[in-house]
DNA sequence: CCGTTTATTGAAAGACATTTTCACTAGTCT
DNA sequence: AGACTAGTGAAAATGTCTTTCAATAAACGG
């Protein structure tokens, strides 16, 4: 079985045909998606999804970290999967792309700097690169 | 005369009283305000000022580099002032209290570990830090 | 399997947030 | 001061997100 319905499970979730809907939409994409754009393509798989609960089941997935919100220049968030976890993402300017990068975020020099700087106590950040994929290169 | 009338200024803009009123609610503010926040403390200073036109100096400012959008975990985008170029912004837990930090982000060493391990080209970053304020540590 | 229980759903309406239009205003430059 | 035009603001249109509530369908025990 697919992870999310493991975490799911475990937190005495149900396991929808909406919830997976959304889900499988969200696995195929590639780029961040807007709640209504997941609406839309999760209608191919279970047509009487509604909007409001995608919303809601964004929300939740959101509080479980099974996705994750991607803050865009503009208009602000759509959302991508994520494993579960502290992640961070990179975005291609070009066409859109999102991918999930692991590996340390050595962030530590930069906050003990700040810290010493401004006094405040820094717990938790928000980091996401963007640039050129490979395709996009070319 | 204020930086940002200069760079008004250089661009061909004009220098109005709406123009004036939101930079000077912007200035006064040490948390990130929204637009309707702005508007409404702008019509302290220019009775006559119209939520659209904070939109629309809004998007000026922000294109001119004069105003930043900070991003926040739930609801999204509020607005502080910049200094032109390129600032990062720690963000109080407590009170909402925003503040800017200088001083470098060394994040070159991520950057390039990140672009060994996707092929991506990284040429820009979103980095927020967000914690506790001495004053809110009491 | 077949009811029972209850979390979950989706339509509709409501509350907000943002954008578009357009006639009018007020900066700026003679 | 007068002309020119960028900029403004009210109203309406459009979008986005939330609340409500009766109906549905997962999960579970028999
Ligand atoms: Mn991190
Ligand atoms: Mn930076
Ligand atoms: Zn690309
Ligand atoms: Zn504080």
């Amino acid at each position: 079985m697919s992870l999310w319905v493991d975490v799911l499970g475990r937190e005495g979730h149900r396991i929808t045909r909406s919830r997976r809907a959304v889900m499988e939409v969200l696995a195929d994409a590639q780029a961040p998606l807007s709640p209504q754009m997941i609406c839309e393509r999760g209608r191919k798989r279970h047509p009487s999804l509604g909007l409001v609960t995608v919303y809601r089941t964004l929300d939740l997935f959101e509080d479980l970290g099974l996705v994750m919100r991607v803050h865009h220049g503009a208009g602000c968030h759509g959302y991508v999967l994520s494993s579960p976890g502290h992640r961070h993402v990179v975005l291609c300017d070009g066409c859109g792309r999102a991918e999930e990068f692991v590996g340390a975020d050595d962030l530590d020099g930069l906050i003990d700097r700040v810290e010493g700087h401004t006094g405040y106590r820094i717990d938790g950040h928000l980091l996401q690169l963007a640039g050129l994929c490979p395709v996009c290169q070319a």
